[in-house]
Parts: structure tokens; C-alpha cells; sequence
DNA sequence: CTTGCCGACCTTACAGCGTAAGGTTAGTTT
DNA sequence: AAACTAACCTTACGCTGTAAGGTCGGCAAG
């Protein structure tokens, strides 16, 4: 229902209904929506798995970010929640657990290996919530996402003066494939993040 | 209003109460509140602006980078309305054109500012969104972030064999600086996206 | 000076929301 | 047979955003 019609759109009463049942009964299964919400964020998170130590930490972190991509894209109006919103522990601490692995095993130090994982999680996430357009509550945003016709009119609007790159780039802006631009923020962003040398190492020394 | 209670509490009828005026009475001024959220999130935006393209393109980044992360710190309740909701386009663009023009200046080809752009504006987000502790209706949540005594607890209570590094670093998760983190992080983004070469320049040829 | 307009404010009303309180019932456990 | 329980129900409360329409002051054109 979330991902169909937007959060906005399920209503206690309403996920009652689709149920064939009456709103209170949920209450039974659930103290209270926000909880619910916080639920629906979590199981988002559980197609993350931790991956093996033995992977070289490249490869965990690449596989990390791709299936928080698979994620994000299978239940785009409910993972703007796995960010923004209060969820489970475990859920929220998974992601950090394999990163912080990963760096670790290639030879960061603790210090360096917390701060190395938010900026690339702070990335990814960045990335995705930009990614899937805020589809928040059904509707799309204005962003230099998926130019759509009607914004696109809407840049080619703009001051000329003040904005000169982005009104000439506007058709250019579509023509970027989301998938290679990802690729590529995640390379750049590992080759400055992760040592040369633990780049195919299995478990480098610490 | 927003900032001291979050988003949530601030209703139509608050709103107007604290302006000693009906709840009716701000249809005059704006249509919805969907509207008025929207420009709430475009005045947060407003402190940004389009620094001079004498300045070199490093600098000019820097500056975009922790205007952002001012704007996110003195609105941290509206900050988040800022990459999900639908806003107005010259706000929405903004930050867009200003690294678009840097890194063009820089010498990137089109393509690349487009992509590198996106990059480095993703992790800004995504960082100050992390940063800012997903505040959302007045309540902090679980990350990462300020680790509070309560949720250090609720991290050493997590499953040793599942969450080893978390745990073990649970306690130091606190100590890192935020600003030395973002810091660091807006460095090793820009020392992978920027070329050497364009770091000092005022304006690289394309 | 009058008339008409208009913007800011008001009151009333409605449908929908999350959920507190308490009742019924079927199935399982003691 | 009795007690307990989990799942469902109805009713009700205070809140929400906002549609519809009314009142009033100030300003512009005749």
C-alpha cells in the first residue's frame, strides 16, 4: 500500500480495510502507527545481509551499497523511513556493522574506520534518497533527478544569469544514467577511502 | 515553531494561534500547508548563495559544503523537509548550480561535472541528514549519530556474534568529532572528484 | 461622495485521522 | 468446568487540513 499510494496514503483505517478488518483490531499486532512505521523501515533493511569476512572489503562494501540500492528502489516510498525515521536497533545498526567491518579488515584504524564508514554511508544514503525523487506521499519532487518534460520547462525558466550551467545542461541533465553515475560515486568514493593495498586483500592486518 | 517542536506540532491551528489569528485566516497567504511547508524549506535554503566564479573551484565547494551544513544546524527540524519535499525550483537548483559551475571550472567535461555534482552534493546530504539525527517530530533516533547513554546500552545489548565491531566500538562511536568527520569527508570526496591540477586555479579551461 | 472592489480576517462545518476504553467471542490451557 | 487469552469488534474523543461563505476596513474609479 505504502509503495502504491505513498505513505501519506495508509491510514490505520484504510490498512484495516485492505485487511478485510476494523482499524482498532490492528492495534492487537501494533501499540501504535509510529511503531508500525518504524516496523515497515526495518523489514526494508532485512534483504541486507552481513557478508562474510573472507570477501575482500571491496567487494562487501560494493555489495553493501548495491543491495541498500535494491532496497531503496524495491520499496522507494518507505526507505525515505529506514532514514529519517526512529527504527529497530538491529536494523539500523546492520549497515554500519558490515562498513565498519570491512574498513577494519583492510587495515583502518578504529578511529579511522568510523569516520570512513559514515562518509561512505552518508554517500549512499544521499545518493538513494536522491535517487528514488523524495516520492514521498505519491507525488514527485522537482530535482535534477528524471527531469520530466514539465520541469525541464521549468529549468529552462530560470534566470539566466544566476543559473547559466544549469538551464544550459538541462537537456544534458536526463542523459545521465543513474546507474553509471552511482557506479562511479562509489568508485571515487572508495579509491579515496579505502588503502591501495587492502583493495583485494581478504582480511588485512590491523 | 518547527525547529523548537518538530513538523509535526506545527499545525494550521498552532501556527495561526501564535500569530493571534484564526487557522482559516492563513489561506489567505498561502494555499495548503503541503505550500507553505515547501517554503519553509526554501527559505532554509536562502542563506546559500552563488559565491563569485573568480574564486577557485575548491574553494568555491568548501563554501557550498558548510553554508549547507549552517543552513541543516540552525533548521534541523526543516532541514529534512529540504531533500524530500517538493520545493520550489530556483531553491531546489541552487546548490546544483553552484557546483555544477565549479567543477566545470575546474575542467570537467560536461558529463562529469553532471555526475561529480550529484556525488558530492549526495554525501553533503546524506551527511547533514545523519548529522542533524533524523530530528523529526521533536524525537531523536536511533544511530549512530550522539550514541546517548540510553541507546549505548541498547548497542551492548546487541548480538556479540552478529555486531562485533559495533559493540566493541559502541564507546567510541562519541568520541569522534562530527566536524573533523565532515571535514574529512568533504576532503577525500573533493581530492577523488576535483583534479589536482584545478585545486588552486581560480578557473581551469574546459 | 459614492460605489465597487479587494484583501485580511472571521465562523461554521465536514470528513478523516490516531487511538483510548471497553465489550464480545472463539479457542486453548489448567 | 473454569479461567485465561488473543483477535476482533463498537463507540467515542480530540485533533487535523480545508471547503464555503460572511464581515469589515481601506483604496480606486465614477
Amino acid at each position: 500500500m505504502a509503495n502504491a499510494h505513498g505513505t501519506d496514503a495508509l491510514s490505520m483505517r484504510a490498512l484495516a480495510g485492505a485487511l478485510g478488518v476494523e482499524a482498532m483490531s490492528l492495534y492487537s499486532h501494533v501499540p501504535s502507527k509510529e511503531v508500525l512505521l518504524g516496523l515497515m523501515a526495518a523489514h526494508v533493511m532485512e534483504s541486507i545481509d552481513i557478508p562474510p569476512r573472507t570477501l575482500p572489503p571491496l567487494k562487501r562494501l560494493q555489495r553493501l551499497a548495491t543491495d541498500l540500492r535494491e532496497a531503496a528502489h524495491a520499496h522507494p516510498a518507505v526507505f525515505p523511513l529506514v532514514v529519517l525515521a526512529p527504527l529497530d536497533m538491529r536494523a539500523a545498526v546492520r549497515p554500519t556493522e558490515i562498513a565498519l567491518q570491512a574498513f577494519l579488515d583492510a587495515g583502518l584504524s578504529d578511529q579511522r574506520a568510523i569516520r570512513s564508514q559514515r562518509v561512505f554511508l552518508s554517500f549512499v544514503r544521499g545518493y538513494l534518497l536522491w535517487e528514488i525523487g523524495g516520492f514521498t506521499a505519491g507525488r514527485w519532487r522537482a530535482s535534477d533527478a528524471t527531469l520530466q518534460p514539465a520541469s525541464l520547462a521549468e529549468v529552462k525558466a530560470l534566470d539566466a544569469a544566476e543559473f547559466p550551467e544549469t538551464r544550459r545542461l538541462a537537456a544534458t541533465f536526463s542523459r545521465i544514467s543513474p546507474d553509471q553515475a552511482f557506479a562511479e560515486g562509489l568508485a571515487s568514493m572508495l579509491s579515496s577511502l579505502l588503502p591501495a593495498a587492502a583493495r583485494t586483500a581478504s582480511r588485512g592486518k590491523r
